[in-house]
DNA sequence: CTAGGATCCTGTCAGC
DNA sequence: TGCTGACAGGATCCTA
């Protein structure tokens, strides 16, 4: 679940939390998921995070050791910040409230000032110890398209002619060729360029791919302003549970509702295999 | 090379 | 109250 958005929230949120001074040393790692860290454990215990980096929806924490963890939340991943106050964000459940660790928890950084809980319901999601030096090179990251702040229009438009066939849905999914978004983002940014999901990616003019482009660019900013996924926005400030979506989608999870740009009924499909929201008026099949 | 489906896991929800 | 199947905000692997 976790996109773009959600990954830079949780970046800058624990930047205030683990970073050297904020959090202190890393001084235990407990593994409870085998599958859930890779690399060796110990070789970054001791350690302080001096830096905390994105890329798409990978997130790293840069050590002083000359190590790095790379991380990825897949579809529902969390960190969680256990110290003086608390912050979560991430795939939004009530493990951002619950007592920690609990089952769901997969890895605990334990710090100095506090602990850092990785939770990942389904374990598709990882830690990975990597040297620093050689994160740009790691399999993942190393094949990640640009960012749409990135990618001019006609860029994504040259890479949508070798998928040609294929449903712009799902082309604009595949982070090799562009980077950052997911199923909620991907349905906004074709709502936004009122573009339909199913369309074969070939067919799409330049002046379409463009809108596409700024469209992403347009719907994770304002899911960045909104906070992405957190705990501030999970849990109001009296105590009733939020949805972060309802800050600003306009398809995503609105089926059966209007469209506010039309007033049509929003209409949830298949695409790919994904769950595919979108409005058949202002978004034409053909 | 591409497209499309299965797969990795756990949990929830709708329907019977 | 079960049980069953569908589905879940991701990416990879396999097949054709």
């Amino acid at each position: 679940m976790p996109e773009l958005p959600e990954v830079e929230t949780i970046r800058r949120g624990l930047v205030g939390c683990v970073v050297r001074e904020k959090g202190g040393k890393i001084l235990s790692v407990k593994v409870l998921e085998e599958k859930s860290f890779i690399g060796e454990p110990s070789s970054v215990v001791g350690a302080s995070v001096v830096k905390m980096r994105r890329r798409g929806k990978a997130l790293m924490f840069d050590l002083d050791n000359g190590k790095s963890l790379i991380c990825h939340l897949r579809m529902t991943g969390q960190f969680i910040w256990v110290g003086e106050e608390r912050f979560a964000g991430g795939h939004p459940n009530d493990n951002f409230i619950a007592d920690l660790p609990n089952k769901q928890t997969r890895v605990i950084l334990e710090f100095e000032k506090g602990k850092l809980f990785f939770n990942d319901q389904r374990k598709f999601g990882f830690i990975k110890v990597v040297e620093t030096g050689e994160v740009e090179k790691d399999a993942f990251i190393a094949k990640l398209a640009k960012e749409p702040w990135e990618m001019e229009g006609r860029e994504l438009y040259e890479k949508l002619q070798r998928h040609n066939g294929a449903p712009i849905k799902s082309v604009i999914l595949d982070q090799t060729v562009i980077c950052g978004l997911g199923n909620i983002y991907a349905d906004e940014a074709l709502f936004y360029a009122k573009i339909h999901p199913r369309r074969k990616a070939g067919s799409l003019s330049l002046a379409e791919t463009s809108k596409l482009v700024e469209g992403a660019r347009v719907v994770m900013e304002r899911s960045l302003e909104a906070g992405g996924s957190t705990i501030r926005n999970y849990v109001k400030s009296d105590g009733t549970k939020g949805d972060y979506l309802e800050l600003f989608a306009e398809v995503f999870n609105r089926q059966g509702q209007s469209c506010r740009r039309c007033g049509e009924k929003i209409v949830k499909t298949k695409v790919g295999g994904r769950g595919t929201h979108f409005c058949p008026k202002c978004q034409k099949e053909c």
